[in-house]
DNA sequence: ATTTTGTACGATACGATGTATGTCCAGCGC
DNA sequence: GCGCTGGACATACATCGTATCGTACAAAAT
């Protein structure tokens, strides 16, 4: 009974577990049930009920019963076909970047380029709010995410960068886009869990907070956060936030590339390790 | 008995609770105890006891148990000074925002400023690994927060952009620290739990990896992913990933600057909203 | 046609977790 | 002395992931 628990559980929210089964599961090692005996249920109906799940209901009421239910199926009868709830999570990510766009986008230059490639992943993020939430720092490399890679890379080769670059600008504007869209995942389960518009609550509260706070000794805060908040309709304006960074971004890439070209960029890393 | 649960628990890891409380409980609204019974526990002692846990244990070990267990009393007894796990974790982010140094950068031009605010974030990321992984993205304004937003912002003011622009260069950068805060906190806690370095987990698995995936139908991933994996000794430096896009933030915010100064630049987000 | 076998599915149960609830007890004012 | 008040705690419950083991049925073997 409950033998060597103990590690498990807490991959709860956290979409990495054992990655030799991830992987098997991923790229379909398992043939499609040799025997063919009743066959309600299968990897992949199960990974599409649960993205349904985290899609409509939000991640945290995906729960293996969740998924059973759903599926018309006992609660364990999932576990046949997956090992856990860690490696369905893995599987939901693969599947849905299997939705992005199949080409490369080839139209304008690496900039272009880059930015349809942020938008792109901007436009998952919003149809599946719970990705950014799960995606792992060590991903499990999934077919789908494999050929992302490989199209995003394709997007930016004729910036001239190096290969080590490369990875890093794709890296850097993919980590603004997602945290971007965790923040307005937070925001929208934030406002369904509540029932309170971001805007609502600050209202709501900056009296409390005015009663607290010694009044005129934080000038700078007080004058800028109403700006802010009045600008944006709320504190935190996840659209405008993703739209302002990506331009600081490709601003500040442009200049390492022009750098680059006129051959004044010695090896940065040197510098930075 | 458990009467109208159902909107609760699930703010397990997600800082953010009944604002009145937790703001109440941020600025000790509650008298120290005026009866002066057997005083054992305090906010202030579990605060501490929480924020120690999860300093040395990780966040996923901080339950109410843990934390009652370290301060040597039962299981409910915190309940009477916090009302949930929930304003338990405002109540840690909001103190441990106390250890940043108390006055503005003063050396330098906002530039230099900004770095030093950057940093000054990411070395309280370091310190506190947990940090990045609960703020929310509606924070309970308590004193030191406060605090904190008023001294990073007097750091900008020698740049000449509006105040909307303040508010969205902090975020922004910020956003950054924070983001890399994250991924580093996430690799740390993926090498405890599976006593693997992420190197080493990628070496062990590129060769199931190979297996899978058709040979030579992703050049550019093979040669950019090993190129990158190379160069930083695993597949995502945290720390690198923090001064590459440290870097490509404030050239592009000097660009947006300069812009600015040059009067060049009309009212932007008129255009991006 | 009958037996065997392997697998899909499910009922039950366990440990972990947040927290509601009711109780006990120490110290205070009277 | 006596009741009151507020701090501390033991117990209990709902929910979750999932280990374990039993059942039923289709295909294979005879």
């Amino acid at each position: 009974m409950a033998k060597d628990r103990g590690a498990k559980d807490r991959g709860a929210t956290r979409g990495t577990a054992d990655p030799a089964r991830s992987l098997a599961l991923l790229w379909r090692t398992r043939e499609p049930s040799a025997r063919e005996g009743r066959t309600e249920l299968s990897v992949a109906r199960i990974a599409t009920a649960a993205i349904e799940i985290a899609d409509t209901e939000g991640i945290a009421a995906l729960t293996m019963r969740r998924v059973s239910e759903v599926l018309g199926v006992g609660t364990m009868s999932p576990y046949t076909y997956v090992p856990g709830k860690s490696e369905l999570l893995d599987l939901m990510i693969d599947t849905v970047y299997g939705e992005l766009p199949a080409e490369a986008p080839d139209e304008g230059d690496w900039r272009v380029r880059l930015e349809r490639v942020a938008m792109d992943n901007w436009d998952l993020y919003r149809a599946h709010p719970w990705l950014a939430a799960v995606e792992s720092s060590r991903p499990v490399l999934g077919p789908n995410l494999l050929a992302k890679y490989e199209r995003e890379l394709g997007a930016l080769l004729d910036s001239g960068l190096g290969d080590v670059d490369l990875d890093s600008v794709l890296t850097l504007v993919l980590g603004h886009v997602r945290a971007s869209a965790r923040a307005a995942a937070d925001i929208a389960a934030l406002e369904s869990e509540t029932g309170m518009t971001d805007q609502q609550w600050w209202q709501a509260h900056s009296p409390w907070l005015a009663g607290f706070a010694t009044a005129g000794a934080t000038p700078n805060a007080d004058r800028v956060g109403t700006a802010a908040g009045e600008a944006h309709g709320a504190a935190y304006d996840p659209e405008h936030a993703l739209r302002f960074g990506l331009r600081r971004l490709l601003d500040g890439i442009s200049v390492m590339v022009e750098q680059q070209r006129a051959g004044v960029l010695g090896d940065e890393r040197a510098a930075s390790g």
